[in-house]
DNA sequence: TCTGGGGTCCTAGGACCC
DNA sequence: TCTGGGGTCCTAGGACCC
């Protein structure tokens, strides 16, 4: 039975949800980052232009008009001002996003059920078992999602989830695009290795230092080549992505590994001279992470601390307790027993604080999650 | 005008046990 | 006493994704 599989990513999605609220913006170039610091608009007519930025924040979404310029996400705001100074920078509303994510996704689970969650903008859909015709029921999805939240969506249809994610991008905004196996050659192969998900920034330069720039030449690049320059596993892989072999299950339930916060600062600090912020700042870290532990009523043993030295190299130290926790206290004396196993010659730029091998809520040593407290997909 | 924050998965070595 | 192999847990780093 040819599997059916759906990848449905949301145009732009901060951006647009931004643009909802900022009708009079639509078309222009817009990007949504920034940090604390970054203001929100005072009127409907005057908003903050990336030229007058000044920090250490990314670009979140960028609208089309903003891409046009050269601002991606992840582009950082001062470079990205250089490129468009005049683009309308907004901050970010994340309670508005997860609003939105919830309603998009509530809403094509009432069309077809078995959905796969890819953050806050994504899902994998598993139409295998819809009857009807695809192309039809991919447009209902499109329709529903936009009656719903006034957003759209481009689609992707093919029989696995690694073209579905591929195809997706190959029309947007609001685009819907069906693949099957036979496209590959002219669809598929025409176009960059790093399209395929799973192939980023260093395994893509890698391949163009091969001579690998499509994947059409990835596919047709000798398996043991792969191999020999990529190790067993991923050397195989790289294959069988650039064949469109994918035999990945949507799955629709998966378990919460770690939990973790950290930040950046606004300048440098040094361990000694700024001793007493840098523990302020590791002590409400510890609150938050403990904070988002009760909340969703996990317990974790093993506590890590993250720190970034200003030239960007980072270490992680980590330390398994007894007892799983989810008290911000404990949670601190176990990040203080890290941090003195850890170099402190050169300026920081970030601390973070994870908790990982959680107790699932419901397990004994969990507790239960807060009343009000969000633990499923939908609600 | 360098590079946010929240995650997952993989690798690899050492400890420890059978 | 020596040798070997397998399994699991712990720790550190890195690639990648949204």
């Amino acid at each position: 039975m040819q599997r059916r599989i759906a990848h449905l990513d949301m145009d732009a999605f901060f951006a647009s949800v931004e643009l909802l609220r900022y009708p009079q913006l639509t078309g222009l170039p817009v990007v949504v980052g920034g940090r604390r610091g970054t203001l929100a608009p005072t009127s409907g007519e005057d908003f903050p232009r990336l030229r007058d930025y000044v920090g250490r924040g990314v670009a979140t979404t960028a609208t089309y008009a903003a891409r046009a310029l050269g601002v991606h996400s992840g582009s950082g705001l001062m470079k990205a001002a250089a490129l468009a100074p005049d683009a309308i920078l907004l901050p970010a509303n994340f309670d508005d996003y997860v609003r939105y994510s919830r309603l998009f996704k509530a809403t094509v689970a009432e069309i077809a059920p078995h959905i796969e969650d890819r953050g806050i903008d994504e899902i994998y859909i598993d139409l295998t078992e819809r009857p009807g015709e695809t192309v039809a029921l991919a447009q209902r999805i499109k329709d529903a999602v936009r009656a719903a939240t006034g957003l759209s969506c481009s689609i992707g249809v093919t029989p696995n989830k690694l073209l579905s994610k591929i195809a997706s991008d190959l029309q947007k905004p609001d685009g819907l695009t069906v693949l099957d196996f036979a496209d590959i050659p002219t669809r598929i192969w025409p176009l960059p290795a790093r399209k395929i998900n799973g192939i980023g920034p260093r395994a893509g330069a890698r391949l163009e230092a091969l001579g690998i720039h499509t994947i059409g030449e990835l596919a047709a690049a000798a398996p043991e080549m792969l191999i020999r320059e990529f190790g067993q596993h991923y050397g195989r892989w790289l294959n069988d992505a650039a064949h469109g072999r994918d035999e990945r299950p949507v799955v629709t339930e998966r378990e919460t590994k770690s939990i973790s916060r950290e930040t950046t600062f606004e300048r440098d600090l040094d361990a000694k001279a700024d001793r007493e912020e840098l523990t302020r700042i590791l002590l409400s870290l510890c609150e938050r992470v403990a904070g988002d532990l009760e909340r969703k009523g996990y317990v974790g043993r093993t506590i890590g601390l993250k720190l970034r030295y200003d030239d960007f190299r980072t270490v992680t130290r980590d330390t398994t307790l007894e007892q799983a926790t989810d008290d911000a206290q404990t949670i601190l004396a176990a990040v203080r027993a890290c941090l003195r196993r850890v170099p402190l010659d050169r300026r920081l730029r970030l601390l973070g604080v994870r908790v990982g091998t959680l107790t699932p809520p419901g397990e004994p040593g969990a507790r239960g999650p807060e009343p009000g407290g969000n633990l499923r997909l939908f609600d």
